[in-house]
DNA sequence: TGATCTTGATACGGTAGCGTATCACAGCGA
DNA sequence: TCGCTGTGATACGCTACCGTATCAAGATCA
């Protein structure tokens, strides 16, 4: 079908998606970051619809298979997990996956598939972080509430810190963090 | 100027970034909505960025004029001003004042001027509050930490659940609530 | 070599949106 | 009554974008 190179325009798709959000992705445009003519799209996608439509699938399986690895406790600690998770957002944030993800929830505020894609996401994070907290000894409930908190904490954050800030945003990610996981 | 009947445009703008984010802001969509046509727009405003620096200039003084009010100790102890705070913003949130902050700082990651403006609103908003926190006995740093936590929290939970989830939001919204305010 | 298939380029029509220019009309003063 | 002024409507050109149709060039295979 179109899989192996529809995989092209879906990538290329969500380059712009980060850029400029969901009205940048136009087909012309992406057309010529992939330096071709339109003239190629409308082989592979039906139209501009497909093309999104085919991202976000992309994006929630995506994502929802990186959580369960992530949260996978081959080894190391729950706590040792959760501090990695944390880094692995807040650290290396603002990366295109961070701009992909605040996209995709702005385009989901107007679009109904978008927000059932963000909802089976967000359903597979909270499950997954709250069970490595649970793992750490909280109550179910308590562990829920937690892994809310810290996505919260790990959202929040890119929302407050658009671009990398300085330095003081190490300082205040590393205090904030050490509050989250760190359950004296 | 165009100081009191301008408002008019400013205001149907921001229903329209509330409802579609900035690119939905559109000179003629405004003007309809306003049962008018574009004619007299351009009257107002010289053009479409001309009334989307307005609206920006609009929300950011607003807003800091909002938390400045928001965060004065006239009578009321400063953790129950930060409890009303957090009341303010989770339980009467995804009202058009959240959508509207979360499509201008989608609108900051790619317009400097807006970039701008969401600065120093951050700005002012995390000096305040932490103002408050360091008011109920915390040291400066702990204080400016938590605050930033308190935002994170603000912010990522209307990330999470962009439409008022059906009462399971509720519960973990207390919940973080005191984890974040009742430093016990 | 010749036929078919794949692929991308070009050209076209249609729509939406921006900004400008012009017009119609109501209110008002002389 | 006759201008004058301010206001919004209409009309226009322009661009960006979508989607379709057609064409050219290369690849593959008989």
């Amino acid at each position: 079908m179109t899989e192996g190179k529809g995989d092209v325009w879906v990538a290329a798709g969500f380059a712009e998606l980060a850029r400029s959000g969901v009205e940048g992705v136009r087909v012309e445009v992406v057309a010529k970051n992939l330096g071709v003519t339109k003239g190629g799209f409308y082989r592979r996608f039906r139209d501009r619809a497909a093309l999104l439509e085919a991202m976000l699938q992309n994006w929630r399986d995506g994502r929802v298979a990186a959580i369960e690895k992530q949260t996978a406790l081959d080894g190391a600690s729950a706590r040792e997990r959760l501090k990695a998770l944390i880094r692995l957002y807040s650290e290396r944030m603002n990366t295109d996956a961070m701009a992909i993800e605040l996209a995709i929830r702005q385009w989901a505020r107007i679009d109904e598939s978008a927000a059932a894609a963000v909802a089976s996401v967000d359903d597979a994070r909270l499950k997954n972080v709250g069970q490595l907290y649970r793992a750490t000894g909280l109550a179910p409930e308590e562990a829920d509430a937690q892994a809310f908190l810290f996505y919260c904490f790990i959202f929040g954050q890119s929302l407050l810190f658009p671009q990398r800030g300085p330095r003081k945003r190490a300082q205040l990610v590393a205090k904030s963090a050490d509050k989250l996981v760190e359950e004296g």
